[in-house]
RNA sequence: GGGCUUGUAGCUUAGUUCGGUAGAGCGACGGACUCUUAAUCCGUAGGUCAAGGGUUCAAAUCCCUUCAGGCCCGCCA
């Protein structure tokens, strides 16, 4: 057993230990422990435990996370999911031979198990006094240190796991993830919609501007793309009869990678039948406060050097009015020319491209507008050029029934009263086909088999994507979606056994 | 894509300004210690200073290229 393969992190010294108890006959990996307490429950059982050793055992185990040796006696703490406690190993209680092999074979990072009885210390600790261990695993990698732990960024991203094992805060994080997720499936569900999965892979993408992922299907000899958004196939389902229904939809989009953009990134989605934009904003406000108010119990939290207010209701204002209150611009009162010349002196990037005051209107909202938006903020009635999906205007000449959420000048949610016409669907489709043979890479393709699916008829519809990687940065106040990804995307390392080498 | 910035032992790092034998803590290894908890005490080993090239008598340090990160901007959600 020699650690030569410059790909592994084996500890050379491990190995070696790992073969001397394999020699020795020691079952290395045995198959199972019956633990019948966590750490956690042993806590709580034993919250009032004195200084005598408790009358009932305990039967746990974990990984070891410290040792403090002292010759004849042994304290090291071990931990599972949930905590940690301190073991107290003694050479009277265990034996010669059992506690030599302890100091000689269990290393920090191996996982045990253990029975014992539970005492309390002098200076005040809850303690499992050990009347025998197992060697369960053991690790031939070394752990980082007790102190600092992993703090190198680049290593907590690649190797998660180890990320993990020793910082309680990203463990945390990835909890309440989890949690977050669970609740909008509850939430959802317990409204009457229903959870589907539809296609990630897809002959024509669509559902959002984008540049997918292509890949090839060998049987059926052709190109397909990874979804950019699952948002034509719930359409469907629509139109099928499905009511209500969600997706959480892993999308994948082939661009930057940034501190809040992942090629691979998750979103919920949600349609409705007979409901409209405004039904949609009240249920994104619905999701979101309750998410809140279940993780932190109470609507203010802090993020970055701000505290976020999630109580409803959220301010709420269209597109116009946003740009008129907080870029100072009320575009309904200059000519397109005098437009161009404000954007102009502004400095605002792309001042020359729009042509008529609804595309100043976006510039402006995304150059002055956006970044303000610091407490949870719907805006609504955005321009039909920029909108595809979204169900024109009721009232509003070129116009569309779209909003989105904004918080910490991030764009979390954008939903629509969903566009059911399908003629208009197939003119705004064939425009967009245009703009991307035009090399407009982002421009969507037309989709006619979605298209036929309006034509059959699609009641009105309200429809809405909330950003899930987002929202936990938000509520685990992280800066970086990699901090709020297990796995984010990174650049394969050059020494690591590329893919081309597979056959 | 642009700007700034980081890479030194398993981990956390000093040293880079102003070139002169690579230093520490933790961890590991050996020893002492039966209520410690970042245990303590004594000792030992461990480095191609991200990789490659250049300047120089001499490079972790200066210069160039490359690799992989981080932050900000642009694009997108």
């Amino acid at each position: 057993m020699d650690n030569e393969n410059a790909n592994l992190n084996f500890d050379q010294l491990r190995l070696d230990k790992l073969q001397q108890l394999e020699e020795a006959g020691v079952i290395l990996y045995p198959p199972e422990f019956e633990r019948k307490d966590t750490i956690q429950d042993i806590k709580a059982r034993f919250e009032s435990i004195g200084h005598e050793k408790s009358e009932g055992m305990v039967f746990t185990a974990g990984r070891i996370f410290t040792v403090r040796n002292h010759g004849k006696t042994v304290f090291a703490d071990l931990g599972d999911e949930d905590g940690r406690i301190q073991l107290y190993i003694r050479k009277n209680d265990l034996g010669d031979e059992k506690f030599d092999f302890f100091n000689r074979f269990i290393d920090r990072g191996d996982i045990i198990g253990i029975s014992g009885h539970v005492f309390r210390t002098k200076v005040g600790e809850i303690t499992i006094w050990v009347d025998d261990f197992t060697l369960l695993t053991k690790s031939v990698c070394s752990l980082p240190e007790k102190f600092h732990g992993l703090r190198d960024v680049e290593k907590r991203y690649r190797q998660r796991y180890i990320d993990l094992i020793v910082n309680e805060e990203s463990r945390q994080t990835f909890r309440t993830r989890s949690r977050i997720i669970s609740l909008i499936r509850q939430y959802l569900s317990s409204r009457g919609f229903l959870e589907f999965e539809t296609p990630i892979l897809q002959p024509i993408y669509g559902g959002a501007n984008a540049r997918p992922f292509t890949t090839y299907h060998n049987y059926l000899e052709q190109n397909l793309f990874m979804r950019i958004a699952p948002e034509l196939y719930l359409k469907r389902l629509v139109v099928g009869g499905f009511e209500k229904v969600f997706e959480l939809a892993r999308n994948f989009r082939n661009e930057d990678i940034d501190t809040h953009h992942n090629p691979e990134f998750s979103m919920v989605e949600i349609y409705e039948a007979y409901r409209d934009f405004r039904d949609m904003m009240a249920l994104t406000e619905g999701i979101i406060s309750h998410l809140v108010f279940e993780i932190h119990d109470t609507y203010q939290i802090p993020f970055e050097d701000s505290m976020l207010d999630f109580k409803p209701p959220w301010k709420s204002l269209s597109m116009e009015d946003a740009v008129k209150t907080i870029g100072n611009i009320d575009i309904w009162q200059y000519s397109v020319d005098e437009l161009r010349e404000i954007a102009r002196t502004k400095r605002i990037d792309g001042w020359e491209k729009p042509e008529n005051p609804r595309e100043f209107l976006v510039l402006f909202f995304e150059a002055l507008v956006e970044d303000q938006l610091v407490q949870p903020t719907f805006v609504y009635d955005f321009p039909v050029e920029n909108s595809p999906l979204a169900k024109k205007h009721r009232t509003k000449e070129g116009f569309t029934e779209r909003f989105e959420l904004f918080i910490y000048g991030m764009e979390v949610a954008n939903g629509f009263s969903e566009l059911n016409d399908p003629l208009d669907q197939l003119n705004r489709l064939l425009r967009q086909d245009e703009k991307r043979k035009g090399g407009d890479a982002e421009a969507q393709m037309i989709d006619f088999d979605f298209i036929n699916a309006l034509g059959y008829g699609m009641p009105p519809t309200g429809g809405v994507g909330l950003g899930i990687d987002r929202l936990v940065m938000l509520l685990t106040n992280k800066n970086s979606i990699k901090e709020v990804i297990l796995f984010p995307s990174m650049k394969q390392m050059p020494d690591g056994p590329s893919p081309e080498d597979e056959e």
